[in-house]
RNA sequence: CGGGGAGUAGCGCAGCUUGGUUAGCGCACAGCGUUUGGGACGCUGGGGUCGAAGGUUCAAAUCCUUUCUCCCCGACCA
């Protein structure tokens, strides 16, 4: 391709509203273009990208038994309502009316289809298993789209959707489409961690999330340095320990003057964080099966830790969490900044205590009284009832629950996941098979997402310096870079960049070919801004003694080169670029 | 939705506090000339409903009200 002719700016100053480097980057080498909130073009630099990748992904995803086929966009109302989704969704579900007042909505994810497409066309256990795969557009109304390509409304997915006659198939099946996932990213040069995950909204039985870290990732990984425990932030679960055991000692009251908070109060009264109990105010929204109701939950969790929403919302059955106001927290006879379980009224209301509180003995807590505490709150004697459960979060320094080790985080961004979805679908939009007795059983069904836009991002964001993109060979829009310098004059120079771009196309490489009549620097710049792996520079310098210089953009290498034999030597250069991707292929994979 | 910031040419910004000619600058763009191996220089030129609506005023980019959009931080996910 001419560069002359290519639909391409580059941007010299970086756009105001960009801040995460691959937004910065994508946005100034010309390959993507925000419409509005969250809403992208591919210009043509970009769609070369996606293409390698989506090629990458039709190629992993067939390996793996996988058919591709096509879902629409916008859906009826109706799937979803069969799903349940419909209700259980909030306001990511982009919903719409036909002109015909019908409802619709643009699918965030397609199990209801093809749940529905399965349930008419499988009957029989002979049909099973099968595998579908589509490359399609997803729409989530996201309450806010952030940095760039990371975290979009619309966005284009790769989601495969595997069927199974049982869960013993399913699990049989479900390695070969993890470690196809670990193929498609280190293809793409992308390392990722695989974790276990919420299932949230998915639904199923077990999930993994494919994690690219980096430090513009909005998820928390909990890992431990001793044994291979990986998990969501979310999920992740450490050992809880009772550190200050003892006999139960007499409930009692204590003035603490300005201790609306754990470390102030920790501090006043010469204990420590760990000795404390918090309550925290929340209200749920719970959703059954046709009713929507506001739930007040009051929470305790030793002082020294913070609530896990997600582990909460799990151990309720909730639809969502927020915040209780302050009127609500004193309509149960609570006290904000000073609360506790005890004497207040929760006959409406849900109590939850973190099980490490319920174990330990003598915390001291709110006394729902300004400047009050209670010194030896003990469950089971001063409050008891409710549930009991894990509602904190991991964090870095706890203990493994598996083997003691000590836990630390990382940053990611979620760039695939896998959820064992069981026959949660396939009993709601009835997809049923027979058996060779001729007795009727839910299919079992799972389902896997990678996020083509999302991954781009994250390569970026891994293979990136102060002056531009450095991209992997395997998803470079070109393999080679051809700069030519000819002026106007060097007449000479311009014919043989001319030969030399025509050779190399014929040889079969992809090459960006500069011919544009600018000046050496802005050529260099752009070069090097849009990332292709390898330049080739032609000019009146090289020439004179019959050289062409190369440069590795990853390395900042340069070599002369025959300008008679060229393409024999890019040889080595591009295998060296190309053995890259291998090298990481060829690490093993961590078991899930 | 809560909190913070910003909307002036394709991009980056100044002007606004203290209203006053024809709204500026750099980059980019077009033409001509000189240049030509790491973002050249000169001359000329095109491009703006100053986010929108309403108001105050002799006069509004500037003051007031409303509204829309975008970005960043917190509750969601590929």
């Amino acid at each position: 391709m001419r560069l002359s002719k290519l639909f391409f700016q580059s941007l010299r100053d970086n756009p105001a509203d960009a801040e995460v480097a691959s937004h910065q980057l994508l946005l100034r080498a010309g390959l993507i273009r925000q419409v509005t909130s969250g809403i992208f073009e591919f210009l043509p630099l970009g769609m070369r990208v996606r293409q390698k990748v989506e090629q990458i992904l039709r190629e992993e995803m067939n390996a793996v038994d996988g058919q591709e086929m096509i879902m629409p966009v916008v859906q009826p109302a109706e799937l979803w309502q069969q799903s349940g989704r419909w209700y259980q969704i909030g306001d990511d579900l982009m919903r719409m009316q036909d002109r015909s007042g019908r409802d619709m909505c643009l699918a965030m994810t397609h199990e209801e289809v093809i749940a529905d497409l399965v349930s008419h066309s499988v009957n029989s256990y002979k049909q099973l298993p099968v595998v579908m795969y589509q490359i399609q557009t997803k729409f989530r109304d996201e309450l806010r789209a952030r940095g760039g390509l990371l975290r979009v409304r619309e966005f284009t997915m790769k989601d495969a959707y595997s069927f199974h006659a049982d869960f013993e198939d399913l699990d049989r099946y479900y390695p070969r489409m993890y470690e196809a996932y670990f193929r498609v990213f280190r293809r793409a040069g992308l390392d990722v961690v695989a974790i276990e995950s919420d299932n949230g909204m998915m639904g199923g039985t077990m999930a993994h999330e494919f994690m690219a870290i980096s430090e513009v990732g909005e998820d928390t990984l909990v890992l431990c340095r001793n044994c291979n425990y990986r998990a969501n932030r979310q999920v992740a679960t450490f050992r809880k320990t009772v550190v200050h055991p003892g006999a139960r000692l007499p409930l009692e009251s204590v003035h603490t003057p300005d201790c609306a908070t754990i470390e102030d109060l920790a501090k006043y009264l010469d204990i420590a964080e760990d000795q404390t109990a918090k309550a925290i105010f929340l209200v749920a929204t719970m959703v059954r099966s046709d009713t929507v109701e506001d739930v007040f939950v009051f929470c305790m969790i030793r002082g020294d830790m913070t609530l896990n929403e997600t582990k909460l919302i799990n151990a309720i059955n909730a639809a969502s969490l927020h915040p209780a106001s302050e009127a609500e927290i004193r309509a149960v006879g609570a006290e904000p900044g000073y609360g506790s379980p005890v004497d207040v009224d929760l006959s409406h209301s849900l109590l939850v205590v973190d099980d490490l509180v319920a174990q330990s003995p003598n915390l001291v807590a709110g006394a729902n009284k300004v400047n009050f505490h209670y010194k030896n709150l003990n469950y089971g004697r001063d409050y008891d009832g409710g549930l009991v459960a894990d509602i904190v979060s991991a964090e870095t320094g706890h203990s493994c629950e598996n083997c003691g080790g000590e836990l630390y985080s990382l940053r990611g961004v979620e760039v695939g996941n896998t959820f064992k979805l069981g026959t949660k679908y396939s009993e709601t939009m009835d997809a049923y098979y027979s058996d060779n007795q001729g007795s009727s059983h839910p299919i079992v069904m799972a389902s896997y997402g990678i996020g083509v836009g999302r991954l781009i991002a994250c390569v970026v964001e891994q293979y990136h310096d102060e002056n531009g993109i450095i991209w992997p060979l395997s998803v470079a829009p070109y393999a080679v870079h051809l700069i030519s310098l000819a002026t106007a004059k060097q007449t000479d120079v311009q014919t043989k960049a001319e030969c030399l771009y025509e050779e190399l196309k014929r040889e079969g490489l992809e090459i960006l070919y500069d011919d544009r009549a600018d000046r050496a620097g802005v050529k260099f710049n752009d070069a090097d801004l849009i990332g292709i792996p390898l330049q080739l520079t032609i000019g009146n310098r090289g020439l004179s003694q019959g050289k062409v210089e190369l440069k590795v953009r990853r390395t900042g290498e340069r070599h002369m080169l025959n300008a008679d034999e060229v393409p024999v030597a890019l040889a080595p250069f591009l295998q060296a670029e190309e053995n890259l991707i291998q090298d990481l292929l060829a690490r093993d994979i961590p078991q899930a």
